[in-house]
DNA sequence: CTGCCCATGTAAATGGTTACATGATTGA
DNA sequence: TCAATCATGTAACCATTTACATGGGCAG
């Protein structure tokens, strides 16, 4: 239920439009939340019947007509209350630990290969969150508390990126000093 | 499909029944991949029928009859083609940073409410995770790879929740420094 | 004239959760 | 006698992904 309480906290901002908030999803959002512009517009007609959001339409020459969405009562209401809900943790799926883990089959340098490519893409990660391009919305902030959470929301996704980082840092020398060094030294032992 | 995956990897230890799978991705597995019975066992019946892994029926007095599955050929291709895949940085979908980060609507002591609550379960989840009893399996481990791999999975999971907490009381801390004790000075001088 | 931006959707498939269903054995 | 463990599944639903579909305007 996640998406839709997404977008009630988005039009609880301003009205939007589908595609609107698919450029929100894509944006500095897709950090926390990622969502297909299908089930964003699933989601707002959805919304639109249960009566949590009144749908405007506007007429549009040089573009497409547009659909957009109002935040009522009701809307508001589960909102707020969603809002001040605890949240249980989350049960976790972490792809690459399933393929981490079972690699003991394959050979050294299969496994390497899957670390050292897997730690080129968090860097690439980390270089365009710390690029400063997820800082701009940070002005459409409505207060100083508004403007501390999304904030220290950037800076979670850099602490986890930087903290994955760490750990694949450590497996990767660790593996090597285990299991390639001791490896020529063996066979520099054998040779000699 | 990862679930698949997951499951080839374990019969590529040893035969285990549905019922035997469901207990180990409700042990130490669940750490970093959580699935149901109801999954399990609807996959299991897909890989019979994909060929991937054979079915053994062990009729039994005491209790109901049992469906050992085998990985053969076809599955073992399959696991060893995926585990050497590099996988892409999966989709993040946070719950607690959207409700966090659209929570400049409610009051402090509701914000800090559902920091603290967080935090609770996240160190519930840690000692948990310390308490030692997930490292059993480790003695399990046909090589030094293989144990290597499964310590530091194990270590991963203790490091993000580490690194979520630490992240968690920095916001709590940062939270009551701004907006509380200010507040607090705020009516100490209105008052004087 | 090619490709991107605007703007909306449908349909099919896959993945995951929740509820329902059965039935014997064993230990507190 | 009550609850847990063993052992398997079906059915309905919700969430997510991927492919298909349309069509004008505008910039390089």
């Amino acid at each position: 239920l996640s998406l839709k309480h997404a977008i009630l906290g988005f039009l609880n901002m301003k009205p939007f439009s589908g595609y609107d908030l698919w450029k929100l999803f894509n944006g500095s959002v897709n950090n926390y939340w990622s969502a297909t512009h299908t089930q964003i517009y699933k989601a707002l007609s959805e919304l639109a019947e249960e009566k949590m959001v009144e749908v405007e339409v506007i007429q549009q020459e040089s573009s497409p007509n547009k659909k957009v969405y109002h935040l009522v009562g009701l809307g508001k209401e589960e909102l707020i209350t969603w809002l001040k809900t605890p949240l249980e943790l989350a049960p976790v799926r972490d792809r690459f630990l399933v393929q981490f883990s079972f690699s003991g089959v394959l050979d050294d340098k299969d496994i390497i290969h899957n670390i050292e490519s897997y730690i080129e893409k968090i860097e690439e990660k980390l270089n365009n969150l710390r690029s400063g391009h997820y800082t701009d919305y940070l002005k459409f902030a409505r207060s100083k508390r508004e403007k501390f959470l999304w904030e220290n929301t950037l800076k979670h996704g850099i602490l986890s990126y930087e903290n994955e980082l760490g750990w694949l840092r450590e497996c990767l020398s660790g593996y090597k000093m285990l299991f390639i060094d001791s490896d020529i030294k063996t066979n520099r032992i054998r040779k000699a």
